[in-house]
DNA sequence: CACCAATGCATTGCATGCAATTTAATTGAG
DNA sequence: CTCAATTAAATTGCATGCAATGCATTGGTG
C-alpha cells in the first residue's frame, strides 16, 4: 500500500467500524422505538437483565461508559419505570441499579430482536463468529482501563 | 446457544463494534487533540483528501452521515480555515467543500496516524486484513440508501 | 480522633448523530 | 410559462459520549 492508499477512508478499519456501528444502531432503532428505548438504553438493560443490581461503576465498566454518559441516561430508564437507583445504605458512594418488574418483562420483548438483527446482516455463522473474535480480540487489545508509558 | 445466552452482553456483535468504535476513536483522540480537530472532522478530511470538491450530499454518501450531522462539522472545519464552503454557482442548492491550504498540507501530519494506531491495535496483518473485509460486508449488507418493503 | 487522599457519582460544556421540519432552488408536467 | 413536486442544505430538538470539574463519602495515617 503507497503513501496515498494508507490514508483512503476505505482502507481505514476505524472507519469501517464507525460506519458500521452506527448503521447497526439504524437497523435497531425501529424495533427500539417499539419498546420506548434508545440502542445505548438497550445495551445498558441487556447488561442489566445478566447481571441485576450493579452499581453505576461496574455498569460503565461492562458497558465502556462513564458516568458523564450513565448518570442521566440511567434517570431517564428510571423515569421510564424500567429500573430503580438505590444509594447503597453501606457505602453512600455507590448507586446500585435494579431492574423493576416492567424492566425484567421487557426481557421477553427483546429476546427475538438479536435474531432478526443478524437474519438482516445477511452474514453466515461462521462469518459472524469470526468477525465477532476479530472485534473481542480488538477490544481486549486497545482497551487500557490505566495507560502505562 | 440457548434463550438466555441469546441476550447476553458477550454474546451480541452489534455492541462489539459499537464499543469498539468509541474504543478506537479513544485511541485517535491524543493524536487528533496535537491537530485540533475531532474524531469525525478527522474522516471527513480523509475523504476530502481523496476526493476534494464534494458536495455535502456527495459527502454525506461516503460517511454515511447527514447534513443535520455535517453542516455544523464543516462550519466549524471552515472557522478552523481548512476548507471551504462554497455554494455552486450552477445550482445554488449544491454547496461545494473545498480544502484549503492548510487544509491540504494537513494530511502530511495525518499520513503516519494510521500506522501508529494499528500498531496499537495489535492485530496481525491478516487479522486486520480478515476483519476489514467482515465489517465492509456487514456494511454493504446492512446499508439500505433506500428501504423496500 | 483529625485530616487528607481516594473513590463514586453528578454536573457542565462541547461535539456529534439523527429524525423531523423548514427553506431555497430547480425541475417537470400541463 | 406556471405551479406543484423534488432536491439539497440548514435548522431544531433530543439523546448520547466524554473530558473536566465538583461534591459527598470513605479509608488510611499519624
Amino acid at each position: 500500500m503507497n503513501r496515498d492508499d494508507i490514508l483512503k477512508l476505505d482502507n481505514q478499519i476505524c472507519f469501517a467500524v464507525y460506519a458500521c456501528s452506527r448503521e447497526i444502531t439504524k437497523l435497531y432503532r425501529p424495533y427500539l422505538d417499539e419498546m420506548g428505548i434508545t440502542y445505548t438504553q438497550y445495551v445498558t438493560l441487556l447488561a442489566l437483565w445478566e447481571e441485576d443490581d450493579m452499581t453505576v461503576k461496574r455498569l460503565g465498566e461492562r458497558l465502556y461508559l462513564d458516568s458523564g454518559t450513565l448518570t442521566p441516561l440511567l434517570k431517564k430508564l428510571e423515569a421510564a419505570g424500567l429500573v430503580e437507583r438505590i444509594r447503597d445504605p453501606r457505602d453512600e458512594r455507590n448507586v446500585r441499579i435494579r431492574l423493576t418488574g416492567p424492566g425484567v418483562r421487557l426481557k421477553e420483548q427483546a429476546s427475538g430482536l438479536p435474531g432478526r438483527i443478524v437474519s438482516r446482516t445477511g452474514l453466515s455463522g461462521e462469518q459472524a463468529q469470526s468477525l465477532h473474535a476479530g472485534l473481542n480480540a480488538l477490544l481486549r487489545n486497545i482497551h487500557q482501563p490505566t495507560r502505562e508509558e
